[in-house]
DNA sequence: TAACGCTGTAACCTTTTTGCAACCGCCGAT
DNA sequence: ATCGGCGGTTGCAAAAAGGTTACAGCGTTA
């Protein structure tokens, strides 16, 4: 398991990055955010342990150019916040988990490894196929810069499809993904939302139909 | 998003249910730990969240055999618990995440997006074979970067053909592999296929005919 | 309470797929 | 040379699949 902490108090650093290497992880410390971002370029790390108020760049900052970058590494922030308002906004970001300040020790260790066994988030937050975009954490969608005003079904759709890359997702599958067991399995709903988002997402076409398949993206 | 809910006290599963299901993800909801596990045996789920104290089997079980039995769901446990302790314990049953009672609801869209975050299995490798491509993920065919519109039929039989790498194929594979046994065995169906294949795979032909044994690919 | 947005259903229409059958042509054996 | 066995082609029609739209139920909102 290899580790990234970012923390500029330098005393709580070592105290942590030793304990750390105690449980049998391999630990590199930085103090500022510039180093963050270069030591995580270099490195493939399993987990980065961001501070958010560090020096030259905010954790925050840090946090979403990883993301943006698409860094593979998890991202567990540490942050002074109690309010759960903050907390989410944390999460919102991009990080996996957060961990409010004073936290224990040993949690902070169950967090580190829960989330090195996670397989990889690989989606970015935001889908983007051409001039499509999809904000799935903010469930907004445009398409060449126009907004466009899409269902919680039509999008939950559209963002099954765009996460396939092209490959082509049969209409059992995407019932099976978007509608729950309440629903009718000989329901025509399917059918009725791709049409739907056609007539939104507009000119060219962008899903493509695949007879007795189902439907992809244009690529 | 697949969502099941575990979670006994019915009120709050229902409003909980309904919340998700405004986020846009498809939710199933059940009471024990037993109808937990049914479920998620007969539905990929992306994510689990999982009360803890639930009647029939009880919460930390069946995580313990999700997790076991190889189940590819992501975990979220909610418990009550406050200490440290028991927050830890709960991570190390295999749970991807935990969330203490009382949340917020906020909170929890947060994390379980977070978690079903989850990286798509690579594509399968496009099948090539001279100026030929398969691409069975996407559906697509291509020959000397002409597009060529295939129908099921057509794209499956050339898909098994080239499976095979030039080896011959009887007329009776390829019946018993791409058609049903609703069809009668004397069928015409397989060669008037491959007749149309040829004519959309164009020159120079990349079809034999095994005379007596069935089809091959050129190689 | 009225208006509105979301969603599933049903009815109806268009397009695609596909099996069949009739017909063609090659080739070896008689 | 003729016949018979194979295999190849092609027009056709039925069936299946997919697309569109109006409408109704429902829960929310103004």
């Amino acid at each position: 398991m290899r580790v990234l902490l970012v923390e500029d108090h330098a005393k709580l650093a070592v105290t942590v990055a030793t304990g750390l290497r105690r449980e049998g992880m391999a630990v590199d410390v930085v103090f500022d955010g510039g180093d963050a971002l270069a030591h995580a370029a270099a490195t493939p790390y399993d987990v980065v342990v961001l501070d958010r108020d560090i020096p030259v760049v905010h954790g925050d900052e840090v946090c979403r150019r990883l993301v943006a970058g698409g860094n593979e590494s998890r991202i567990l922030m540490l942050t002074a916040a109690r309010g759960v308002a903050d907390r989410v906004e944390g999460l919102g970001l991009g990080a996996d988990d957060y961990l409010p300040k004073p936290f224990d020790f040993s949690e902070l260790v169950a967090r580190i490894r829960a989330l090195g066994r996670r397989s990889r988030p690989a989606l970015p937050p935001t889908l983007v196929q051409g001039d499509l975009r999809l904000d799935s954490a903010r469930r907004i969608a445009t398409r060449a810069q126009r907004h466009l005003d899409l269902s919680p079904k039509e999008f939950a759709v559209l963002e099954l499809l765009l996460g396939a890359r092209g490959a082509v997702v049969s209409q059992e599958e995407i019932f099976e993904r978007v509608w729950d067991e309440t629903l009718d399995p000989f329901s025509q709903a399917v059918k009725t939302t791709i049409s739907r988002l056609r007539a939104k997402l507009g000119e060219p076409p962008l899903i493509e139909t695949v007879a007795r398949s189902g439907y992809r993206i244009q690529v």
